[in-house]
DNA sequence: GATCATGTACTATTTGAAGTTACATGAAGC
DNA sequence: GCTTCATGTAACTTCAAATAGTACATGATC
């Protein structure tokens, strides 16, 4: 199974951008995240469409975050992002006939269900700030050179 | 994201498996469950090799529980299938050096491992028994004809 | 109007499960 | 002992979903 891992590319983006003045382009971000700018636009046009985050065109332009880091959680994100699947899997039949499937999908979607609860809970309540804080947490605890800020 | 379905099968097999007197054939578990015996077989070898079923071979040969119901939790069985990823997410990077990365990763990898941990002590705490009890709940309820029992 | 940056439609690649084919191994029945 | 039935397993193909990448349009600034 193969991971997503958007929520995590895209916090990782976004603090970057908190440690800059301006606005950052798809170019630069993408250059921290080690891939397409066209896929960090496309990742952040969720971000936009939900007034996480600013983009502006032309000389200048680029990505702000539009709220105060406070504001944000991990919840807002993941949830501009389309609310992807949590979990790797599945019922193998959604609404089955057979009485044997449809017990093992009770079964099943409990333990599923509680699960993707804990994690979205989780997510509500982590916000950009603590992980902010953290970061800069570690930034005092092993300072590093510019460059190795930019990008790891 | 494609979501692994193979516990949710192996489920419904075992079910079926456990209303049956004799051993049950590859090919009859296989048309059961809509796909391929060499399917079946792949995913039963697995359980086998935890002592969880027997197999035998020629006349008369095919798949029989090795042991009581109550006594086969799911976890025993998510462990015989090799234990697949649980989440459908991960992180991007997975020892990063960016401090940055190293947050994202921190605050996102306790959520992982919390709910990864509920999903283990839930699979832990229900056995065959209990599905099958289940089942027959159900069927009592809802009584069906044999071909509706035989597959759903 | 030249340049820079986003917006997006379209295509290619990747990845892992699932399905399939083919054949070897071994047990029961005759 | 030979036929039949069933598992064991390797190798290959198919399939679906996501990411990556290309090409070009749109719009803002200089």
């Amino acid at each position: 199974m193969k991971r997503d891992s958007r929520l995590s590319g895209v916090l990782h983006v976004l603090l970057h951008m908190a440690e800059q003045d301006g606005p950052v382009t798809s170019e630069v971000l993408a250059k921290a995240m080690d891939t397409n700018p066209v896929v960090v636009r496309r990742v952040m046009a969720g971000l936009r469409e939900q007034g996480l985050v600013r983009s502006e065109k032309g000389h200048g332009g680029g990505w702000t975050i539009a709220r105060p880091l406070d504001g944000i959680t991990l919840r807002d994100i993941y949830d501009a992002l389309g609310g992807p699947s949590l979990l790797a899997m599945g019922h193998r039949t959604e609404a089955p006939g057979c009485l044997v499937e449809q017990a093992v999908n009770a079964a099943l979607g409990r333990a599923f269900h509680d699960a993707e609860g804990l994690l979205l809970a989780r997510f509500g309540e982590v916000t950009l700030a603590m992980l902010s804080a953290d970061f800069h947490a570690r930034m005092t605890a092993r300072p590093l050179g510019r460059k190795e800020i930019d990008h790891g």
